[in-house]
DNA sequence: GGCAAATTTGAACACTGTCAAGATTAATTT
DNA sequence: AAATTAATCTTGACAGTGTTCAAATTTGCC
């Protein structure tokens, strides 16, 4: 039906039985995904994109969520990335555990429906696969680690319970600003504190010095 | 939650006119929600639960979406309520504000499907309504009235944008929280700090406290 | 070359949201 | 009261989805 201009990637796909369909569908799926958002991202939808018929990509996935997973998966590499590179961009340990949580909200913004499929996709893909469940908690000592050198004072650590405690309200409030931010929940440009990144940084560095303005 | 009249239950549907359908179906609608969660909530399976057929709802509801609106605002309506009821169990202003976040993840808990459909529905909801938009607003301005009282220091009320800043903080942590606690994405039953209400409250009024412990 | 294993396909099934035509009942007018 | 109009509900259909399965292809291996 649709044409065969093969030359996507390896140049060995020449052959009609798609030598590397397994990659050609995770990269169709990302594609299908920034393109046309989460709620048109069908297997079918893949498989036409890939060029395959509708039952191909049961041939390399269980099911559909299984080749979600694989997505979920390179997205969180992007995430992790992207949160490195965010936190990395400031020396403050205040500063950096604000610019961690901004660079959790660029990386929803940047890629909404990514981001989408990764945590608000009904918590499936966390507990279908393990490697999900594994590369979501690095993320989360990112959170901890800038969250504990943020409450070290004097080279004194907090306790490991008030540290836990204190990443549980930095991630949530990381992760909320993400959701309401993208979601267009929140009127986030009202505030007069720049880009999505900017603000996210912003308010959470006010935060860190907390409500009482105690300085 | 069952219906007053209408009581054409066991036995089949009786009359062919259904006197008050719209109702019916929102009232089904909700129940096929808790019961089969949202994944499972499809127009038809509402039509079949109301004992109708499939394109009955088309003659109360414009469209799926515009049913699901209505489910959504009675939602908004009990999350008010929890909101409210959960603040007045305080009197300090910053327990107050943390009792409020704590009272939204109550809900989130309680209600696991509405709120998911209230708020991770695909951001559909509040757009396609002015109505979702209006009592949602009403949310927010319970959350920003607790912060700014709480910001309060000798009767001296914070600026409107410093107070604008920190009730997106309020907001996004109550709901950070709120999405990573149900997801089971969160691990608080770690925490050592009580049921989720109670888990809530302790970390939002640590949060209040700032991550300087500056007392 | 021949053969078995790995891919790919087409057709089918049970779903879904939605719509157009009739059938049926309630409301309104005469 | 009857007749006509408006509202409601059903049947049947269409396009789309995830998934399975027997058949058709292509590959790698002997």
């Amino acid at each position: 039906m649709s044409q065969e201009k093969t030359s996507s990637k390896t140049t060995k796909s020449a052959r009609y039985h798609h030598g590397d369909l397994r990659n050609a569908l995770t990269h169709s799926a990302r594609a299908v995904l920034e393109k046309d958002g989460i709620e048109k991202l069908s297997l079918r939808a893949v498989a036409r994109h890939a060029g395959v018929s509708a039952a191909a990509p049961y041939h390399h996935f269980k099911d559909k969520t299984a080749m979600l997973v694989e997505v979920a998966l390179k997205g969180f590499e992007l995430f992790i990335e992207t949160l490195k590179a965010s936190e990395a961009e400031q020396s403050a340990p205040a500063a950096r555990r604000a610019a961690l949580g901004a660079g959790y909200v660029r990386f929803a913004v940047e890629n909404p429906a990514l981001f989408q499929l990764m945590f608000t996709e009904n918590h499936e893909l966390v507990f279908v696969d393990d490697r999900v469940r594994a590369i979501s908690d690095q993320s989360y000592l990112l959170i901890e680690n800038a969250t504990r050198e943020m409450m070290t004072r004097n080279g004194q650590p907090p306790s490991p319970d008030l540290a836990r405690h204190m990443t549980a309200v930095s991630w949530a409030t990381a992760h909320g600003l993400a959701v309401l931010m993208t979601s267009g929940t929140m009127n986030w440009r009202d505030f007069g504190l720049g880009d999505a990144h900017e603000t996210a940084f912003a308010l959470l560095h006010m935060s860190g010095d907390g409500f009482s303005a105690c300085e």
